[in-house]
DNA sequence: AGGCTCATGTAACCGGTTACATGATTAT
DNA sequence: ATAATCATGTAACCGGTTACATGAGCCT
């Protein structure tokens, strides 16, 4: 794949866990090649800007499959959010700017749950030459994301609704 | 609160969401004490060593509330995790390292929400001083963790019930 | 004697973002 | 014209980790 390439991947399927700036790519293909784990050949194209293909060697085969090895870390566990922390110190606004925010967060995920359902077909464009028994991790990371956003949203409407019961009618819409 | 004071809130009341090296805080309170968003005073002790202790300035009261005004952004939503790519690449090990994977993520999800049954401790500690409508953002975003790991188990299970399906009684456990 | 809690820090480094910079081809 | 897609990169910076370094007092 070229660095262009690997973006566009990013884009329609690893977004769920993971996002990069093209930026970041190239500096990062850089230095895997600079370890010998990929090989980049340039490939000369007369109608669109030339590109640069990389490939995986045997030594990177064998880095990639010794990271897989080492399996789940704690880290796993924990994860990090600016938007819980704001959530924490939510005692510090008025109870109409903690809900918002809280409705904000909600409809913010309902935006994101609706762009998930285009992920079947991602699955499908890269995964139509291969075996069921390899996309079966896609879908397993899709089902998590899924998952993820559903209990967001859940707990979202539970805190608004617990905000609204103490504060009163002043904080409803409409 | 000191750098050390710090560090130890991080360990028993925010841990879900954000985490810190002491050494990561000590130089972040080096940092917003020469924005003047704090101000330390050394305390000398005789019985144990020296303490500095920090207090937020006007200056970085304003920059909190200004900060907390800003509410949530899109990256709410997102997250990242390495454990998620390697599940994303399950079709390069065998049934067996995905499954042991899968399973060691579930045992360490279970352990993680054992030692979460102590935060309401937490929270009478740090808030017995405080009105009630001030924790109860703590407790959202206790409540979010929860559900969250929770969310974490039940999709493990699912998991791993569907390598064992298609893998065949080989990769069951005893 | 050994380990825990209290207490603070530095240096080197890595992972990642933001802003900047370029430029060809194709579709409307 | 102008916007989108294709395509690649650099420089400055920030956020955060790892490893290192120190040292007193308390408990067993």
């Amino acid at each position: 794949m070229s660095g262009y390439d690997i973006a566009k991947a990013f884009e329609s399927s690893l977004q769920f866990f993971w996002h990069a700036q093209n930026s970041h790519i190239y500096l990062e293909l850089k230095k895997l090649e600079k370890k010998g784990y990929i090989c980049g050949k340039t490939v000369i194209q007369s109608d669109r800007p030339n590109k640069k293909i990389f490939s995986i060697t045997e030594t990177g085969k064998k880095e990639f499959m010794s990271w897989l090895a080492k399996g789940a870390g704690e880290e796993s566990t924990h994860f990090k959010s600016s938007f819980l922390m704001k959530v924490f110190f939510g005692g510090n606004m008025t109870p109409i700017q903690s809900t918002d925010m809280l409705r904000k967060f909600k409809t913010d995920c309902e935006a994101y749950l609706k762009k998930m359902g285009k992920t079947p077909e991602s699955i499908e464009k890269y995964g139509y030459d291969m075996e069921p028994y390899q996309t079966i991790y896609w879908q397993f990371t899709v089902d998590f994301g899924y998952g993820f956003i559903k209990h967001c949203i859940e707990w979202a409407e539970l805190c608004i609704k617990k905000l609204e019961s103490i504060n009163g009618q002043d904080l409803k819409e409409d």
